[in-house]
RNA sequence: GGGCGGGUUCCCGAGCGGCCAAAGGGAGCAGACUGUAAAUCUGCCGUCAGCGACUUCGAAGGUUCGAAUCCUUCCCCUCCCA
């Protein structure tokens, strides 16, 4: 078995460690306990959260055993890292609904079966924590002078940083003792933005435990020009085939830069090494077929290969020049509502193509919108329906099939 | 607690009595070009039944023919002093 710390420097995955050789070896003479941690910000995984998850699955199949923390408790503070602004503070109930959430999407990646991994929350111990203890105990340690010197807090200075917000260290610290005392947990790992919350964890435990425990973090997913990936504001992409469809979670990828192609596919799929780099000699237009296999093996790891599979046979009849495609993200609609026809700017906002009517006009107007491939150029133009089933296409790229049910 | 400066449309950020639905940039959307890419160029970008109406500039009141712009009170934030 290869060792796991070699799988994710090879896939590019690791970005500092505490102690190279010292991580290595201790993946090459034991089975390992690590963990990484997810705030429930809302109710479904993003695309975001990808590159952590795979890190974890690549690292219990080279035989060690991950803990996924939710953080249950943690989402009462909210990590104010790379935050400009205070984060919304969630009810109670919207937390642990979230978590749940969480907890059922993580089993498409990890394996739980026969206590191969953990899943926890930190809200079974830092919410019961009393305030006076605990920073009696572990406040001691912490120096805020160093903390200060965070790189998580410093984009906060400008704006200002509140004691509630800059608790969240502490918290993230004392989980990863609670790990290491309850499970023996040696490692943590997180995106590189965690490096000082998960430094100060370590740094918690040497000095409680005379314990010396290993840390690393993994590259940030994003884009050629830097820019995150997936996560926040609306151009988020979930794991939820409610909140996204396998279709568009599939064109998501099937669009990604050319530049970003490759590094994905080490990152976000299992394919070996090998496979990748020879695909890194594809020049030019041949990159789509690289793009067409990063969107397939993420759309089978996500929701199955038969999703993948429709997924992508649909995209390739779209845009393969018409014909009526398979599996596109639909609406159906009552005949009764239907009445033998309906405006095109009903419709469309019936789809949730568009945000407003306003925008539907104004779409037509610079002929973003055809039905059944034929371009509408008119307002009030009437769709009507030969058969029960049209396919609404809003710029070049987005499908959408209008069904509608008991057509007579 | 005292003082200064602020809170503007998704974000940043102009505007400081009418010409403001509100400059500019970013993001986003559409069109052209392409490879379902990037870059570039063009258009759009509060809502609604479209030359018109309606709702917006931290909140609530007020002055005025007319307020994002002035006044009052309140809430919140930065910075300086304690």
């Amino acid at each position: 078995m290869p060792n796991g710390f070699d799988v994710l420097q090879e896939r590019g995955f690791i970005e500092q460690t505490s102690d190279e050789p010292a991580i290595r070896k201790l993946l090459e003479n034991e089975r390992v306990t690590f963990y990484s941690g997810f705030d429930p910000t809302a109710d479904s995984l993003t695309v975001g959260h990808f590159v952590p998850i795979m890190a974890l699955a690549h690292l219990q199949r080279t035989g060690h055993r991950p803990i996924v923390l939710v953080g249950g408790g943690t989402g009462f503070v909210g990590d104010p890292t790379d935050k400009t602004e205070l984060r919304q503070m969630m009810p109670r109930e919207r937390i642990e609904y979230n978590c749940a959430c969480f907890k059922r999407q993580f089993a498409k990646f990890i394996d739980f079966s026969e206590g191969k991994a953990i899943m926890a929350d930190n809200a079974d111990w830092l919410l019961d924590l009393k305030y006076i203890p605990f920073i009696r105990e572990y406040g001691v340690h912490f120096s805020v002078n160093k903390m200060l010197t965070a790189d998580a807090y410093r984009a906060r200075f400008e704006r200002g940083l509140t004691f509630f917000e800059f608790n969240y260290m502490l918290m993230q610290a004392y989980d990863f003792l609670e790990l290491y005392r309850r499970y023996n947990c040696k490692l943590q790992v997180g995106g590189n933005d965690q490096w000082s919350n998960i430094l100060a964890g370590a740094d918690l435990i040497r000095r409680v435990e005379n314990a010396r425990v290993e840390c690393m973090t993994y590259t940030l997913l994003t884009t050629g020009d830097g820019k995150k990936m997936g996560k926040s504001q609306k151009g988020a992409v979930w794991l939820d085939r409610e909140k996204t469809s396998p279709y568009e979670f599939f064109q998501y990828w099937r669009n990604v830069d050319d530049a970003d192609v490759l590094r994905f596919l080490k990152l976000l799929t299992f394919l070996p090494i090998s496979e990748i780099d020879e695909m890194s000699k594809w020049r030019g237009g041949d990159l789509n077929r690289a793009k067409e296999i990063l969107a397939f093996e993420l759309t089978k790891i996500i929701h199955g290969e038969e999703d993948a599979v429709q997924s992508m046979n649909a995209a390739r009849e779209l845009f393969g020049g018409g014909a009526s495609g398979g599996s596109v993200p639909e609406t159906k609609i009552q005949a009764v509502e239907w009445n033998g026809g309906m405006n095109i700017i009903d419709v469309l906002s019936k789809t949730g193509l568009i945000a407003s009517r306003g925008e539907g006009r104004r779409l037509i107007e610079q002929g973003g919108v055809r039905v059944n491939d034929q371009k509408v150029d008119r307002f009030d133009h009437i769709v009507i329906a030969k058969e029960n089933s049209i396919l609404i296409q809003k710029g070049k790229k987005i499908f959408h099939r209008v069904k509608i049910t008991d057509f007579t």
